[in-house]
DNA sequence: GAGAATACATAGAAGTGCAAGGGTTGGGAC
DNA sequence: GTCCCAACCCTTGCACTTCTATGTATTCTC
């Protein structure tokens, strides 16, 4: 199961297979876990996902920005100008209290639902 | 973490109750798990992943058919009619080689990417 | 000044699952 | 016997997320 937001591009990819999307619906709990710890732009947040994840979830740029706009439409994330370390530019994300409670409940929804798929698969 | 297989009411914030649904993009590695025992006929297999989940992974029946025509489509299972354990006319599916390698792929994929978000979760 | 890396953004296409319908048949309640 | 519910199957239309591809601008390095 591919997972696609983050994008495996197998390395040595002989997997022709269309690895359309797995675990869609995680993007946006990464995003708000990664704010968790404070404030990041979003590039950083790809970046703290990649790490932390151990290399495995390349989050696109196509997948990240419209996700940071979402979460902010919905009130869960507030942004503002900023320039980065590197001297550049930079859209900088907090969450907000609404936010936080989202992180808290989207973390419990996937330790349910998760555990629930890793009993199916370990039967 | 939510996934989209849940459904999302929460439109303008209402974080209404959403449905027990299934990580997208996992249910075909369910259905294929389901069907690794033997054969099944379509409710069964849905009955099967709610008995196993404990009760948290209701498959709707329009997720459930859908999957499976796609999966046969992709040739991983073949079906053929039956008689249920309820004298009811049934379709029961089983898995094809293919259908049995593809399982071993995506249950290791998705011990790879679940494990990925864990420690992103837990970090 | 060329090129790489940082950084943001959007459009188009694809895929998945949900909701909401529809249908048949058999067994038990009455 | 009749009637209703449960067990079965199916399809269409839509919502949502993500991917691929592309475009922009800035800063650092060579």
């Amino acid at each position: 199961m591919p997972n696609a937001a983050y994008s495996h591009k197998e390395i040595m990819g002989e997997n022709k297979e269309r690895s359309t999307g797995v675990l869609q619906g995680t993007l946006d709990m990464l995003v708000l876990k990664a704010l968790g710890r404070g404030p990041l732009h979003g590039y950083d947040v790809a970046e703290y996902i990649l790490t932390w994840s151990g290399d495995v979830l390349h989050v696109e740029e196509g997948a990240l920005y419209p996700a940071l706009h979402r979460l902010e439409l919905r009130g869960l994330l507030a942004s503002e100008w900023g320039v980065s370390a590197n001297n550049r530019r930079a859209k900088f994300y907090h969450l907000t209290a609404a936010g936080r409670k989202q992180l808290a409940a989207e973390s419990s929804e996937w330790a349910r639902l998760s555990g629930a798929i890793a009993r199916v698969m370990e039967a």
